[in-house]
DNA sequence: CGAGATGATTCCGG
DNA sequence: CCGGAATCATCTCG
């Protein structure tokens, strides 16, 4: 990666987005070593170019008619021949049939600049292509990066749901007493029927429905009342004889209110009255 | 605040 | 699956 950098910063370097001032050769200097072959290359072509006769021609040449289809075609062109050849020609002011191609020492240079153009335009391809492919697995890193920072916020994020629905669900984190009617009611239900306080389903239900909670609520109820009327009789003496006194009473009163012939075991106990398993 | 009361859950045996 | 027993977590009351 250090290395795909250093090529990354050279090619920034030289298009000028590297925040460094790149505009004038003494300042290239001041860029990062690496920048160097890159920098150079103007003079190196400028020492290729020692004939101090060509240097008043360079203006000329610079505004020729012909400077366009050189910068397209001549350098990079064929070596010898063709239309290439003859631009190339008309560019350094001769004709193209006037012999000047057979000069030896145009050729050499000639040849020398376009090695020179190939190696820096393949140096620029690879560099190019090496920094966009380092700007690529760049980019997938941190794609990755982020999405395993969104999965790891999805997971987070659905614990924190859970833990919160499950707090919520869990009754037992917001459990409230019954109401006083409620727990009336389920009192006088279980002393009245001390002997067998297993109520059938239907029982149960009936239940519910008067003390506005769950069927499972009243097999709760009676489950911890059995098992802590068992556990300590004595103590739930006092409530048992209340209980046994206002159900005597109420029957009382329904039994002297009238015989009637409707659901006459309604609100008690299967008329087996030996718990399920005789244990009680 | 703490002890006891209370509703819910869990485990186990039948 | 139901009920007993133990236990948990919260509520209530002094």
């Amino acid at each position: 990666i250090g290395g795909m950098e250093n090529r990354a910063h050279q090619i920034l370097c030289h298009i000028g987005l590297t925040g460094e001032e790149v505009d004038k050769p003494h300042n290239n200097r001041k860029c990062h070593n690496n920048c160097q072959p890159l920098q150079d290359i103007g003079d190196i072509l400028q020492q290729i170019i020692t004939d101090e006769m060509m240097r008043p021609r360079k203006h000329a040449l610079n505004c020729h008619r012909m400077k366009p289809a050189l910068f397209t075609e001549g350098v990079a062109g064929p070596e010898k021949g063709g239309a290439s050849a003859a631009v190339v020609a008309a560019a350094a002011g001769g004709t193209p049939d006037d012999g000047s191609l057979e000069h030896v020492d145009y050729k050499e240079k000639l040849s020398q600049i376009r090695e020179i153009y190939h190696a820096e335009l393949e140096k620029y391809e690879q560099a190019c292509n090496e920094f966009t492919s380092h700007i690529e697995r760049m980019v997938s890193i941190i794609h990755r990066k982020f999405r395993a920072i969104q999965t790891q916020l999805k997971q987070s994020t659905c614990e924190a749901v859970m833990i919160l629905r499950s707090r919520f669900l869990d009754a037992r984190w917001k459990r409230r007493n019954f109401s006083k009617q409620a727990t009336e009611i389920l009192n006088e239900c279980f002393y009245s029927h001390l002997a067998n306080p297993y109520p059938n389903e239907e029982v149960k239900e009936e239940l519910a429905k008067k003390c506005s909670i769950t069927v499972a609520q009243i097999a709760n109820w009676l489950g911890n009342k059995r098992i802590r009327y068992k556990k300590n009789i004595a103590k739930f003496q006092e409530d048992a004889s209340l209980y046994a006194m206002k159900t005597a009473t109420s029957v009382s009163s329904l039994s002297s209110q009238a015989n009637s012939p409707a659901t006459p075991n309604s609100g008690g106990y299967p008329a087996i009255c030996t718990p399920p398993d005789g244990r009680l």
